[in-house]
DNA sequence: CTCGCACTTGATCGATCATTCAACTTACCC
DNA sequence: GGGTAAGTTGAATGATCGATCAAGTGCGAG
């Protein structure tokens, strides 16, 4: 592993120091000292501190994919299981520093109060791909959940109800908090599964595109 | 209305303030500016700005049952309906400021990301005592929701919906996030209210302490 | 070699931050 | 009136903030 240019070990740096300090609690003096470079370097690269965060929030949405999504599904192919694993990770994240972990968009989105455009634009992309992401579990999961439900809005749902959780599982240092609003979720999708159509009797989606098909 | 005190007008420009701009980004200027007070005089009821934010945090809980409770449950008496009136009253706050309405309580939860006990404790106190209102409606509700149901879970869940809600209604700048989350929320419980005793056969519950019947 | 450009260095800037303090006013009790 | 304490005034302090910039260094192209 090479050693990362400036540019990007100030990222990474800006990233780490963001989520677990916020991003006003950050000084630009902490993230040059973090990362070893110094102030000139960063204003070379980035105008100003507001567009390092942009560049942090780019590096979120870029890592949805590989660093979230992958690992958390990685074994598991049942739709419905994927949601609860993509929940999972954030249980571990939580577990593993003491319920001190907060999302670090969702944090972001309640610390900036009058964000700028370009800022608000970027923290709703990440929102939208994570949605997005579950939306194609719940998509995947086709007769199993009733025909008339609006899958967006249950995994929009699905990322309200992790950030709640998050939020008072943090708040009390209690991962219980987390669990029950989890298993809140899960009772909710759990009917409506047996809602939608029995495995045995749906008729099997096969996921090929009309424009594909042969 | 007699002029508010010195230090009543601090702690109620100081919760104005951190509400809109949030605590870190809120200076002590700002707040002796915008409270007409001179920083002598707010150094002399508090020994510095965390204990400001500690009054406001207990102005919050003070203020559950008067300013939030007793408007949205005006003339309701369904225990039931009472939690979606308490989740339309911030869907109202939210309408009211173009979606830039954020929850005060879990603002600050996620923006002070090392916050000190006596603050954790107090963020704490505002989420129990507003998850403690809904448990109440829950209870009251009896045989209606199912005899397992863990009901402060439940009304933990409605806490977790409504932050969640929140926080993604204000990053998309669109209500529509929210109503979607407070739709979901609504067929868990209705679901939840089927699976309980029909209330035409239901018994009574007649809220009465063992110790107080005579 | 040498020119040019990308990148680095670190001292420095003015603004703003939370906080302090000594002097002053007001209100009330004896 | 005299004394006392509560409350007020606002300039001053030192720390820290994000940002600047002139002077460099290193390296690849010609």
């Amino acid at each position: 592993m090479a050693a990362p240019d400036t540019r990007t070990r100030l990222v990474l740096t800006a990233m780490e120091l963001f989520r677990n300090k916020g991003y006003g609690s950050t000084s630009v003096a902490d993230v040059l000292q973090a990362a070893r470079v110094n102030s000139g370097s960063l204003y070379h690269f980035f105008p100003g501190k507001q567009d390092l965060l942009l560049a942090v929030l780019d590096a979120y949405h870029a890592g949805i994919a590989p660093m979230l999504l992958e690992p958390a599904w990685r074994g598991l192919s049942d739709p419905i299981e994927r949601v609860f694993a993509l929940l999972a990770a954030y249980r571990r994240a939580l577990a593993d520093s003491e319920c001190l972990y907060a999302c670090p968009i969702g944090s972001l989105a309640l610390e900036l109060h009058e964000p700028d455009l370009p800022v608000r634009e970027r923290l709703a992309a990440n929102f939208t791909a994570w949605t997005e992401a579950v939306h194609q579990c719940l998509k995947e999961a086709g007769a199993r959940l009733p025909r008339d439900l609006d899958r967006r809005e249950l995994a929009a749902f699905v990322l309200t109800t992790m950030e709640g959780a998050v939020m008072q599982a943090r708040t009390f240092r209690d991962l219980a908090k987390f669990d029950g609003a989890v298993r809140q979720l899960r009772a909710h999708i759990d009917r409506l599964l047996r809602t939608g159509v029995p495995v045995k009797y749906a008729r099997r989606h096969t996921p090929v595109k009309k424009k594909e098909r042969s």
